[in-house]
DNA sequence: CATGAATGAGGTTTCATTCAT
DNA sequence: GATGAATGAAACCTCATTCAT
């Protein structure tokens, strides 16, 4: 992401030539320092992140994050807020009402799998604040906007699938979800013990597309409607 | 250092015989540490994790903590260690075999369940493991024997049911081992932040009863042989 | 950088006039600065002020603080000279002249009892400056006109009482003085050790008006001559 | 007090070579840091108070300072009680009831004026502790104990000298204590600005000997039974 | 077997101040 | 005249660990 960031912005030296890289940006530090803090706490919890690897990460002196941020816990705070806000925008971009209702779960299984892989910084994040007992997300004051819409979503697809008499009727959405998240969740952020006691490179890219396929087949089965006898 | 106390302790039953009295229990204080440091890197991480509070805890000291493990990493080790061979030991006494198959699974959803929700501290324990990509497990001399036994258990489950009509054919029992962890695990490990961002309460009594349910249900449907048409 | 401030301001009355409306008013920003310095040190001590307090109290902002006073030291001295300037201007207020000497002694007394009491940021300050061993009264380049006048009005006063037969001869002024000084400077300054350990709330007004009384009548009996055998 | 009690320990090389200088001394380091931070406090502040000075001057380390005493405000608190306790102490040899009553309260201002004049580090910690409004006096356990007998005493001499016809009647014991007590203690707390400002030399020899003496005869004033007309 | 004392290294945070417009 | 951004230096404090008996 912050890659991506900054390739782009070496990428556009027309307008670098028109603002022409101030030294003093702002928003600029302040998002790198975002950006790296949230890697460094995902890959080391709240309490093995280290403020100086921040920011030398985000080009930027310890003073800066403190400038910005005020505190280690606030900092964490502040990447976990932008990181359930990426989250929740994401889910926004997904829309399964025009797609019949077998196919509509299947991609939101595949919106869910994929959006675990490509932030793996997330199932860092999200670990560290369930050591942490969610106090963060508690306290919190965006967490009203957080409670998630997406379940709604999987609400409405059930009542569709039903109604077609393709699913059964009576699952509940917010289990469904969980079930959803876990298959995915777990096996990524558990991925190093299994493999260590498997015996199992899970993360090899064929083991990947099995554990989607095998975990897409157990949700489809989990709410298909059962043939008469 | 763990590693020559334990050897030392078993190798000398006649030394321990002659000994007529310890002053101070070395076997209790020895084991209230690692019991106090399970809990404590459970909680806290190994990062976040602190001597004085496992010493505390312990009723004994910090000093002693070094005394009998030798470092942090060599404590958190022995009770990584410790923890995985309690899971295995509790896994050797699940037996199948004599059970029909479909009730067998049920069995064995059962077990797994139980334990993740009577070892919380399992749970933290692992999450941590996985932070720091299994390094402690790769280069633990135990680990051989915990490549897991359990998954040729399932296997045999499978063929069972397979071969008796009740389960589909061609399902990795891998697969099925880390759906059934998946289930449990990822409900009992995210609980805190799921709550948050669902405002439910999933570690009401209530929840808990129904996630057990519907990841039993998911776990039968995802197995079960197809009616033919 | 202070005394160039003051020294600009007053020697530009007419730029004053010919700038028709100052957008932000300077003079009104450098007194808010001054006021809540003042309290800020009287509080806190020169090392204990926060400048950030400073610049919120005064509803402005740090950079300002150091756009009209150059440092925190700077800045104390102007707070420290304005306040004693303040003390000399009240002394200048008190006329014993016409007043029959018994009388106008318990007037004076009564004049630095009210003074430190209505005052408490002078005695905060003072203290400050006596931890600093006085070092910024000493190079302060107003110090010569603070060498106290006060002293001459005792002087005249105890001469007076002497002719008249009514006080002792040979009274230090300078001793009175400070006699005065000490029995409410230390009164109020130390009320808060003081209460404590002498379990009486010596900020309560009754015990305010008993110790006025007390050191007024202590005043008086030391400057009374004494009656024939 | 510190320097004398090293130059005791330097001069006593027998009682050294029988237990000959421990580099692991627990008390003689922590009564060295409370020492160092006695003076450290007393000339600074308790913000101005730097812990590497106080460990260089105790010839240990900052670690040791948090060793014993957890952190700067509690090391401050244990030299307060340390300074109070110490004052009670010599409080205790103050033995009046064997004088003449106009003698006996010479006495005892001597002794106040002679403490405060050899504990100038008391004057300091008193106002830094003033400075915080008694906070740590408010929270110490050992203040019931200091809660103080001195007063008692004065409270005796004052009616023996009353029934003797030597002293006034109703004369509060507790205001006399403090007039006593301010005497001395305003002069020398503040001579550093009373020096600047009255131009004299508070701290010299003749002018701390003219102070005492017009303290004493200010208080045998106060006190002592008017002539009938 | 046991332990009280000690500590180097580094962590988080704050402070007063300056830069650059 | 005014200001938002930035910062070096140092402060306080903690951590895991070792010393010396």
């Amino acid at each position: 992401m912050t890659t991506r960031g900054r390739a782009a912005a070496a990428a556009a030296p027309r307008a670098a030539r028109a603002a022409p890289r101030r030294r003093r940006d702002a928003d600029g530090t302040r998002a790198r320092i975002l950006a790296a803090a949230t890697r460094e706490f995902a890959r080391f919890g709240l309490a093995g992140a280290r403020g100086d690897r921040v920011a030398r990460a985000a080009r930027s002196s310890e003073r800066m994050v403190y400038y910005y941020f005020g505190s280690k816990e606030k900092l964490f705070r502040a990447v976990l807020e932008a990181s359930y806000l990426s989250l929740q925008q994401a889910e926004r971009s997904v829309h399964l009402d025009d797609l019949e209702p077998a196919q509509a779960l299947d991609e939101f299984c595949r919106f869910v799998w994929r959006y675990y892989l490509e932030h793996p910084e997330f199932i860092g994040l999200v670990n560290t604040e369930n050591l942490h007992r969610a106090s963060h997300l508690k306290h919190s004051s965006q967490l009203n906007e957080l409670v998630v819409p997406i379940v709604g979503l999987l609400q409405r697809l059930l009542v569709r699938g039903a109604k077609a008499g393709m699913f059964r009727a009576g699952i509940d959405p917010t289990e469904l979800y969980i079930a959803i998240a876990a298959l995915g969740y777990f096996y990524l952020s558990n991925s190093a013990t299994l493999s260590a006691v498997l015996g199992r490179e899970l993360r090899a890219r064929a083991q990947l597309d099995a554990h989607w396929r095998a975990s897409a087949e157990m949700i489809q089965r989990f709410v298909r409607a059962d043939r008469p006898a």
